[in-house]
RNA sequence: GGCGCGAUAGCAAAGCGGUUAUGCACCGGAUUGCAAAUCCGUGUAGGUCGGUUCGACUCCGGCUCGCGCCU
């Protein structure tokens, strides 16, 4: 066996409504685990039904890190989040703990495994000039204008990739140089030996299932409450990465009287099954994922045998 | 009982005597500072029975079902 200096960690990796929060609460009671979020929606203060944020009760037993970390006029992004979980991690290391990094934002926890490359961050000013271009002209003639100056992103970029492909301008315009030209230099894997759980249920249908009916529960909760609250305590716009996610647009377009409460019910359903999907695609060929079936009956057992398994290969 | 209209993929909805409708959903995939985002890909379906035709989802008739009107 290879030994590694690294501290442990442990990645909780799963689809919307697979148990996650169950499981990362019943593993922390066990072992000397600390959670960090790995969720680009619960950064967000005031949106607690339609994420389903953890209630109170669970967190008292179960703290979370990097939940309410923003508010939701701010974007967040997977830099930001690589920033501030490594730090916590060391934090959590130094109080003599383990991180647990529990979540279904694929795309931070890629990024935190792997590191990114050194590229400009967001200019939200291009941003906006980029909009405004793509709005005039239609993104596939900035497509056009990006297989100019970088051939090779462009080439593997949909012309229509409305973010990929005004990203890899924003960096051209920034930096002067191709994106692709800037990739692969300053990459820095993360320094842990990470256990990584994939908690997918085995059965799509049971998920859909369960889909339905949290989504019930979120309508039955007051989601629209909360989302006409926001909209008049925060100068939102339906473009905000807080108001794009699940549940949130549909109900902004519900509460704009452009759907009916039943159009919002299916749109909302059927928004978090795709959003599911879209995590189980990274998880299917997610490189060294132990995969958990979220039906098991004796989950937590097996999880918790994993763990345990885990934290000590550190010891000897 | 009579007359009219309709019957198309999971749902909605068109054109067309012989070449992919389309939208949504589902399913698969991509994924480097918006990622619960953004994008890409996959559909021979035409109520039923018979007829016309080289060829019928498309034309004709019977039947069934639905809707409306009449008695």
């Amino acid at each position: 066996m290879p030994v590694s200096r690294h501290p442990p960690a442990i990645f909780l990796m799963g689809p919307t409504a697979s148990g996650k929060t169950a499981l990362a609460v019943s593993l922390i009671e066990r072992f000397p685990l600390e959670i960090i979020s790995v969720d680009s929606a619960l950064v967000y203060r005031g949106m607690d039904i339609g994420t389903a944020k953890p209630d109170a009760a669970t967190l008292a037993r179960a703290p979370h890190h990097l939940l309410d970390i923003r508010d939701p006029t701010e974007a967040y992004s997977a830099a930001a989040f690589c920033t501030d979980a490594r730090r916590l991690m060391a934090d959590i290391v130094a109080r003599g703990r383990v991180p647990l990094l529990v979540g279904g934002t694929m795309l931070y926890f890629r990024a935190l495994l792997q590191g990114l490359d050194d590229l400009p961050r967001a200019d939200p000013a291009l941003r906006r000039t980029l909009e405004n271009e793509a709005a005039a002209r239609g993104w596939p003639a900035l497509h056009g204008e990006l297989a100019q100056v970088d051939p090779v992103t462009a080439a593997r970029l949909a012309p229509n990739d409305s973010q990929r492909v005004g990203r890899a301008l924003e960096i051209f315009r920034l930096t002067g140089q191709p994106m692709s030209a800037l990739l692969d230099k300053a990459q820095t894997a993360l320094p842990y030996r990470v256990l990584q759980l994939a908690l997918i249920p085995s059965d799509r249908a049971v998920l859909h299932q369960c889909i339905a009916e949290r989504f019930d529960a979120m309508l039955a909760e007051g989601l629209l409450d909360e989302v006409s609250a926001l909209r008049q305590t925060h100068a939102l716009t339906p473009d905000l990465p807080a108001m794009r996610a699940v549940g949130y647009r549909q109900a902004w377009a519900h509460l704009e009287g452009e759907t009916d409460l039943n159009s919002l019910r299916e749109q909302g359903i059927a928004a978090t099954r795709q959003l599911a999907k879209r995590q189980l695609t990274w998880l299917r060929s997610w490189p060294d994922a132990v995969v958990l079936d979220a039906l098991a009956n004796d989950l937590e057992a097996q999880a918790g045998v994993l763990v345990a398994r885990h934290l000590q290969a550190g010891q000897s």
